[in-house]
DNA sequence: AAACAGACCAACCGCAACTAT
DNA sequence: GATAGTTGCGGTTGGTCTGTT
């Protein structure tokens, strides 16, 4: 059920505002100064607290209208508000300023808010920057309740793909400090040859650090993993799908290792050698360099320019391969032998010399092969999610913003949710907690 | 129908950062 | 530089609603 902003809860409307009236003496029209002074050397006013009535909000329209925002310690001396500068703020940004978004959150928004706060973690202000008719305290409440529903429900905080991001920092963070394991010769090329020619894939498709491979390219590069015809649609990917719409099934959580493509900065497209990766600064920056147009139109890079036909084939013959090789070196199970024994999850993978089919495992096997090859990134931005019908603007931090790959994952669900037993089903379950919970 | 628990939401509080004097 | 005032932020609380027993 919705409630109305700024609706009393015990009383009618029409009674609080007519108790306002009363209260207050008039409608809030602006004092002359003399009887403000007047006030000021009366009795002490006692603020009022509690919900707002529509006779105050009226009030505080009225005088934003007519002075602006800010000042706020200015309203109750100029209206007669019996409300303190605080609490005019608050009320203005929370329920009154024109453009809030009122509602529940779209599963796009949804999917945002978790990919912000594994950035960010609770600093709902800069969430709502990126959430245009949220308000901090809107996506503060949501997060709080879900999170705590989800952690009852022994449920991962983060869906999968944002979990995913999740490990790849704490894995890179912990590389920092760490020798890299040692590959054996053939599955290091196979794994380097794979991750270039991903790269050098998602370069052609358009993406680069600014404008960063959508979460759903992970999918695409599924379907390129899996079927060879896949490889030539991965690089003419359809438009942009509902991030929470469900991955597919084969390879969906390996395939998600290959979310690696999001380091692809803008480096040239060209025949040879693959393109050395450069990592820009991180994506929390959002607004610095938006996509062209909205998300949704921008992940479409179905409409690659025509001269990057050639290369986009050139590359689909050449990641076709490079996925050969990987698989022959570190020999993955086909999907189709996999889903049915372990309840439809993940490929199976199994390094050199042992069978590993635990999941963590499996997991440290692909970090193991594609880590090491990264160029050493500075960061791992996370692809900021699909923009959801927002107008496009996102607001620009200052330079006190924080690079998100320096924030611990939150205690909440980072570290302990990314240890989950989650497969593909969770993403299911992660969609659709609004029922489960 | 009543009691209860959980969810949801608005608002308050304290603190820190920023700005003006 | 010190101080006071203002603003912004995040944590928390308390009231109401809703679904379940």
């Amino acid at each position: 059920m919705e409630r109305s902003p700024g609706a009393p809860l015990a009383s009618s409307p029409e009674e609080e505002e007519e108790k306002a009236a009363v209260e207050f003496g008039h409608h809030g029209e602006e004092e002359a100064p003399d009887q403000e002074q007047q006030r000021e050397e009366a009795a002490p006013v006692v603020l009022k607290k509690g919900p707002w009535t529509t006779a105050e909000d009226a009030m505080l329209v009225d005088h934003v209208r007519r002075h602006g925002e800010g000042n706020w310690n200015a309203v109750q001396r100029l209206t007669g508000l019996l409300r303190c500068g605080k609490s005019c703020r608050l009320r203005w940004t929370n329920h009154l300023r024109p453009n809030l978004k009122k509602g529940s959150f779209s599963p796009d928004e949804e999917l945002l808010i978790a990919q912000l706060h594994a950035q960010l973690g609770n600093k709902w202000a800069r969430m709502a920057a990126h959430l245009p008719g949220r308000t901090d305290n809107e996506i503060k409440n949501y997060w709080n309740t879900r999170t705590k529903r989800r952690q009852r429900a022994g449920l991962p905080v983060y869906p999968p793909e944002v979990q995913l991001h999740l490990a790849l920092t704490k894995r890179r963070r912990y590389a920092e400090f760490s020798p890299a394991p040692e590959l054996s010769p053939g599955t290091a090329a196979a794994a380097a040859n794979v991750q270039a020619a991903l790269n050098a894939a998602a370069v052609s498709a358009g993406y680069t650090s600014s404008r960063p491979a959508p979460l759903d390219l992970a999918r695409q590069l599924a379907a390129a993993a899996t079927s060879q015809a896949a490889v030539h649609q991965f690089l003419s990917p359809p438009p942009f799908s509902a991030p929470s719409s469900p991955w597919p099934k084969p390879f969906a959580r390996n395939a998600q290792y290959f979310q690696l493509a999001h380091f692809v900065a803008r480096v040239p497209v060209h025949a040879g050698p693959v393109p050395r990766l450069r990592v820009e600064l991180p994506s929390n920056q959002f607004g610095q360099a938006p996509p062209p147009a909205s998300a949704a139109a921008g992940f479409g890079v179905g409409a690659a320019l025509p001269d990057q036909h050639q290369h986009q084939h050139q590359n689909a013959a050449s990641l076709d391969k490079m996925l050969q090789e990987l698989h022959e070196a570190i020999k993955v199970e086909t999907p189709a032998a996999l889903a049915p024994a372990n309840g439809g999850g993940g490929a199976v993978l199994e390094r050199h010399g042992g069978a590993r089919d635990n999941k963590s495992d499996d997991m440290d096997t692909l970090f193991d092969l594609m880590i090491p090859t990264l160029n050493a990134p500075e960061t791992v931005p996370l692809a900021p999610a699909a923009a959801p019908n927002h107008s496009g603007s996102t607001s620009q931090h200052s330079s006190d913003d924080q690079d998100p790959s320096t924030i611990d994952p939150p205690a909440a669900g980072g570290a302990s949710s990314s240890d989950q037993d989650w497969g593909f089903d969770s993403v299911c379950q992660w969609s659709n907690m609004s029922r489960i919970c």
